[in-house]
DNA sequence: TCTGGGGTCCTAGGACCC
DNA sequence: TCTGGGGTCCTAGGACCC
């Protein structure tokens, strides 16, 4: 880098010195460490520096669940995420069962706390988690309740602090971080601000992209900092196993090593064409991000694109059983979806059967709808699919969402509409009618004698008197939709 | 061993249209 | 009727992530 004179904690003029536009970002991903079971000891001290696990669909003295984090303690013993909790009693009996006067019962030294899944005092967490982000930066991607990425390239630099800011970033230098940038000054700043005002532990990875962030994150978890320089990036990256880089799962690490790519480094190095003819598409994009190569902007979390709700049942055949599931699992769905004001034009089901055989059927209707009697409705025919069948699992989706008209429902005042439980009755049939005069729309009208066009005599009268504003908008935005285009 | 629940993105094949 | 190609939408499945 020439000339300029970038002053400390702005971006540095003339970025690019590597030929590679952006390459003097800073990119910050911030990874909290064992967040659930962090957030059980930050109200339960006594938890701390001992194993807890903390358990999904675990009620406390059984057996069943599955583990959603184990601290690091726990994880000492061999428990880990995803493992069935009836498993990580055998690596880890409870602190309950333990007794010191009786022989047979499990030594407390080797016992850990169970507890269940809290998700509303973990969103709380989280909330402050996510107060110190946004105070720490303008451009923020949260992925998931634990976990963000920061750009914070107009907050810090890479240059070495104390340094004369004349003097060039560590750019190319050997190692990660030999010498101390203002970017790893700032992180640490980011991290120790989550420390103190949520009281959670965090991880930080440092570097000038996303990829290459997160990787670092994860490199010393937890309580972890670690800063990846630009031009240091595929260095750090090449020891590395191909499972480490984000996006390589078990399936493409075990096709990788049969085409003897074993790390990072010779997965940035394999041939692309290759990689493509193996993998698709995704396969150099991953040897690019191997390499250290990538230049996704970060940017904010948008809506979501479906939502879903499922669960675990003892396996059975018995078709009233998966269809009262169903039928739980849709209202669910739609209760949610109209919480979060979204539409949505594709109902589908989701059906597992043992031992892990995922079939999915899904149908869309013709235009966005809010109708928890269609969800249920389409979901249970589709089901149908699936009477004889023996499944372990069940699942109710919506997705190809539509916030955009609700939002205007929403403008229009849904909070000052009366009762809840007859506006909802209402509506329900209100909807109900626009979406089947949709369905029978899309089958060619009424009288071809599909199983969907049991409606025949017209829409269902509304002439029920005062309408609350934003049904009335929500179900005029659905006519709109419906009328469309020319199903008829 | 009988792997929990909530998501995202990609791919492939078929229908349909121009 | 066959030929050719391009584009979009839909469904189903798979891989992956947290």
């Amino acid at each position: 880098m020439t000339g300029g004179t970038p002053v400390a904690g702005e971006t540095l003029p003339g970025a690019g010195d590597d030929g590679d536009d952006g390459a003097d970002r800073v990119v910050c991903h911030v990874d909290m460490d064992c967040f659930y079971a962090s957030c059980e000891r930050l109200r339960r001290p006594e938890l701390a520096g001992e194993p807890v696990v903390v358990g999904m669909g675990y009620e406390p003295g059984e057996s069943i669940g599955a583990v959603a984090t184990a601290s690091y303690e726990a994880r000492a013993f061999g428990v880990d995420s995803a493992m069935p909790i009836s498993e990580a009693l055998e690596l880890l009996p409870r602190r309950a069962d333990a007794d010191p006067d009786n022989p047979d019962a499990p030594d407390p030294a080797e016992t850990g706390r169970y507890v269940p899944v809290d998700l509303d005092f973990y969103e709380e967490v989280a909330s402050e988690v996510k107060a110190v982000l946004r105070d720490c930066a303008d451009t923020r991607r949260e992925v998931s309740i634990d976990e963000a990425y920061l750009d914070v390239t107009d907050r810090t630099s890479w240059a070495v602090a104390g340094d004369d800011p004349d003097d060039p970033p560590p750019s190319g230098a050997a190692g990660p971080s030999e010498a101390r940038t203002l970017a790893e000054g700032y992180a640490r700043h980011v991290k120790d601000r989550i420390e103190r005002e949520a009281g959670v532990p965090a991880s930080v990875g440092v570097a000038p992209n996303m990829s290459a962030a997160k990787v670092a994150s994860d490199a010393d978890k937890p309580d972890g900092l670690v800063v990846v320089p630009p031009g240091s990036v595929a260095e750090f990256l090449a020891p590395l196993p191909t499972a480490d880089v984000h996006g390589v799962g078990p399936v493409t690490e075990e096709t990788l090593a049969d085409l003897g790519i074993e790390t990072a480094g010779d997965l940035a190095a394999a041939d692309r064409d290759r990689l493509a003819e193996a993998l698709g598409e995704r396969g150099p994009e991953l040897s690019r991000r191997a390499a250290g190569d990538d230049d996704r902007e970060v940017t904010p979390t948008g809506l979501p694109k479906s939502l879903s709700r499922e669960s675990a049942l003892p396996t059975t055949a018995d078709e009233a059983t998966k269809r009262e599931t169903v039928t739980a699992l849709a209202a669910d769905v739609a209760r949610r979806a109209r919480e979060r004001g979204c539409l949505y034009r594709t109902i589908g089901i989701k059906a597992v059967e043992p031992p892990f055989d995922v079939n999915t059927r899904a149908r869309s209707l013709p235009g966005p709808v809010d109708d928890p009697d269609l969800v249920e409705e389409v979901a249970l025919d589709l089901l149908g699919e699936f009477d004889e069948t023996r499944v372990r699992k069940l699942g109710v989706r919506v997705s190809k969402l539509d916030f955009a008209e609700t939002d205007q429902a929403t403008l229009g005042g849904f909070e000052a509409a009366g009762d809840d439980g007859d506006r909802e009755r209402r509506s329900g049939r209100e909807r109900r009618g626009d979406s089947e005069r949709q369905r029978s729309g899309e089958r060619g009208g009424a009288g071809d004698g599909g199983k969907l066009t049991d409606w025949v005599d017209g829409p269902p009268d509304r002439g029920d008197g005062e309408e609350p504003a934003a049904e009335r908008e929500r179900r005029d935005a659905d006519e709109g939709q419906a009328s469309l285009g020319d199903w008829g």
